[in-house]
DNA sequence: TATGAATGAGGCTTCATTCAT
DNA sequence: AATGAATGAAGCCTCATTCAT
């Protein structure tokens, strides 16, 4: 049973994979399971072996992601200690951007972004990506909370407004980047998001 | 000639705010042309007369919600003249997002969103969604540098880096909103980008 | 209008007809979509343009043999007004059979039979099988109630309880000539029922 | 290898009578190997082992059901030896009927219906279920032959007619139950059989 | 201008079966 | 004896589009 799990794990992680980057490339709705499991070198009854049906496989992407995100192995590491992680995350943001240019750089952008457009019958996939928002949100705001609770953050700053606007005007931003095709938004909505956030420092 | 013309238009019309309607409602690629030509009343016939294919289509919609916001009848008003018409235009979006309650309520941001994930394909759209993006923050561009112009904005306020993280931050919150199926997070970002381009005002 | 309807039929009509002959020769569950698109030398949109889907052909089918039951173009004449007319429906029952040999001869038996495996997604099959089965019953009373009114029947007989036992053994009977592969029970079971209701017979 | 086969027989057995439930309940087409594994609590390998295929299962299930009417052990005794016990033999498929009220209650006649539309390729079965109503014709022809012999049947009356008539007004009144959903059909039609062949009784 | 029948590629899913352990 | 991963053919259906009238 122990060996059998062990071998089992390939084939479900390369679809998995294989999933999560085409969905990245091409967008949820214009990635079909066949596409996938071409992509995975994997067979039909593999993806219906290990996911009840499309669906099933978009949340286990996404279940994936917010593991990666939760363990601080996601390609932007949101576990933010101090001004100049907090920099590099709002960085990382725009190099993923770049290193893709034409593609949509990030991977929960990208399913978000499908989840704009979700109907009634995806909730559970809309509670995946809610979940995913809402992760993100409460580690850039643990951020502000220890900052503040350290005094080097004014009081009258609201923590989770902060934290909501640095995630907002990110992903607001890379969709502007991807439809114009030009960095330049991203730049401009970090600095700025960047400054209002530090606008709130006090202290040191 | 002028006359089937003006005859016309309806069919042509009724088409275009059909598809705008759905696509908003189940976004592009969640509405097929039947949909379209059943919920507008008319016929295969008239859609493929009026539109090359549903990318002509879509083509036209985005046409129509950029001559809305050049001409000022767009759902949210994008000419701000007034720190008061520019707290409009952010509650504006808000209201929108609450009245259609867990739908995505910009029809741009929809399509937007779904043109994230274009291919090469789809080029003409992107460049739709795109000029539209474009104008939205050169409307709020304006009034920024109409501001500094009067010395009311700071010197040292970069007008576009602000109108752009307007635009970023509203669109990533009606995202957020839309997958959380709460408003709160669209009135926080809302609040601190308000409050991030107002700390550039000066004088009065 | 009137034209297109004129013109659409055949396709329609073809496929129902296609349908109604692979049904009688394999069963429903044995007959695909695909089959009878092919069978029918239509297209697939035409299919689903035509039916909902699979289970909304079969309904079009199952009225399709209704309204002959209803109209007395049925391969058996269920419209009895004599001994000798009633003495022919069983008749005409075993010769399908016969003619059709190893082959389901009853259209309406082959889908009945189908019915029986209904699970409850399929009401409105089973509510087309049971009015089927109903009118055929009704038919075959009205003639005993016919009789017992000129005086011929018995005033003991149960109409509709007699009608049934026809109905219900030639059904029975071509279920077991169908597994084993010889008329003698037909033969047998329409002897006995019909000797069973001669027995009410009065008079002349 | 004797005590190899004590161990085995749970698991086989379990698989048959899992598949007999469900082959009643749901029909033989609708009901897929895997359901069949699950229900049984065995596994994939299980199933294949024992059986050759699922036809091989669907015979096995036929010897089942087989074994259990010569043995008198099946849910409708057919050792009728009295005019009491045949009466019993209508009223026991009534009850059934009753008992699972809407769902086909007979397991042969859901085979069997099945059956009736098989191909060629599925000739096992067919015999199998020609074998059982063979059976069960012989048995009630039996008894209708030890009372002819005992002189208590009209020596005009055909006995393997009468045993025909009663088995197969019965299947055909549990398919009339089945898509009508109510009872009555059996009830009419197990009174009117019984009467006809009540008719040749003879003697006290 | 207008209608809706026709087309067929491709999407999602289930199924019966085999294979490797 | 037992497990369940792997396979791929086939099933049902939707879609965007073209054609004929």
């Amino acid at each position: 049973m122990k060996a059998s799990e062990v071998t089992a794990e390939p084939a479900k992680l390369r679809i998995i994979r294989a999933a999560s980057e085409l969905f990245r490339k091409q967008g949820v709705y214009q990635t079909s399971p066949d596409e996938i499991i071409e992509a995975s070198g994997t067979g039909k009854g593999q993806f219906y072996h290990y996911f009840k049906n499309k669906e099933g496989l978009i949340h286990a992407v996404l279940r994936y992601h917010l593991d990666a995100i939760e363990s601080g192995t996601f390609a932007v590491d949101c576990d933010v200690d101090s001004w100049e992680a907090l920099q590099r995350w709002f960085n990382a943001q725009i190099e993923l951007q770049k290193m893709f240019w034409m593609t949509r750089a990030c991977p929960i952008g990208t399913i978000g972004n499908t989840a704009a457009n979700l109907t009634e019958h995806d909730e559970l996939i809309r509670q995946d990506v809610a979940r995913i928002f809402d992760v993100m949100t409460h580690k850039l705001g643990n951020f502000f909370r220890n900052e503040k609770a350290a005094g080097r953050l004014a009081k009258e700053a609201d923590e989770e407004a902060l934290a909501a606007l640095c995630v907002a005007a990110m992903q607001g931003a890379m969709l502007l980047c991807k439809v114009a095709r030009t960095i330049r938004a991203a730049e401009q909505v970090a600095s700025e998001a960047l400054a209002h956030v530090r606008s709130y420092r006090v202290g040191s």
